[in-house]
DNA sequence: GATATTAGTATCCCAAAGGATAGCAGTATC
DNA sequence: GATACTGCTATCCTTTGGGATACTAATATC
């Protein structure tokens, strides 16, 4: 029975660390929608703030340096008056692109499941 | 310029949506780890607290409960002595599956490409 | 009668994530 | 000289996710 059970996590046990791994460099509430932002083109500071409404400076700040370390993107200053400041996806960040399709394209079904679902208990209600 | 940012967002806003979406549904730090163990069949709640070392019982109970409403698993109740309880998926269950698989074969790449990153750099050290 | 088992609950607590607000340097513009 | 712009940092505070510990009912077993 303990041998059984071992069995079971040593089957998954892979798969188990490799996902936290994931889910640790993706970390957070905005690394995936920074990088959504991003896939469109080189964006500046503030205007990766403007899109992502409810993000604070600190936030963004620590996200993107964060993202930096893990070469998801690129910091460049260009020298103007004020300072220029962009934030690019590097190649490697096509890398996740099967994970952000994958989420993307759940959240888009379970959302029309859920709309469905909704429209038959309305149904029901009424049939009654 | 205003339209320039606009357009942007709108163009990423229902990928942001729908991301959001996946992300609520599988929040926390347990539900995708409680699918991969259930993958294998059934299991009973202390097989699972055995299983996922480190979690409480209270936690996994709220996790179970939580994805119990969303459809992800079926809760059995056996009237034996003591009561026997398990935790089975749904078919519905099975439509994360491209998230999983993704998350993992990025963790899996990860971390081999941080293992090789490390490599070179003592290589580099070594030869200086 | 003490102990073990199951599937949890109840209560308390802590650390980390993240939000609010203010401010700074350096320059340009009014 | 006041204000505005950029890309942040600093400080403080709140929320929430989740861990630790103890406990329950009902029965069986020692």
């Amino acid at each position: 029975m303990a041998a059984e059970i071992k069995h079971i996590t040593e089957k998954c046990n892979g798969a188990l660390l490799a996902i936290r791994d994931t889910l640790y460099v993706l970390s957070g509430k905005w690394k995936i929608q920074l990088i959504v932002l991003l896939r469109e083109g080189p964006m500046r500071f503030n205007e990766l703030q403007r899109s992502l409404v409810d993000i604070t400076p600190k936030v963004l700040s620590k996200e993107l340096r964060e993202m930096e370390l893990n070469e998801f993107v690129i910091r460049r200053v260009y020298d103007t008056v004020p300072v220029t400041v962009t934030y690019e996806l590097t190649p490697y960040a096509a890398t996740v692109d099967p994970i952000i399709n994958s989420l993307r394209e759940w959240g888009t079904q379970h959302r029309e499941r859920i709309i469905a679902s909704r429209k038959s208990e309305v149904k029901e209600t009424v049939e009654e």
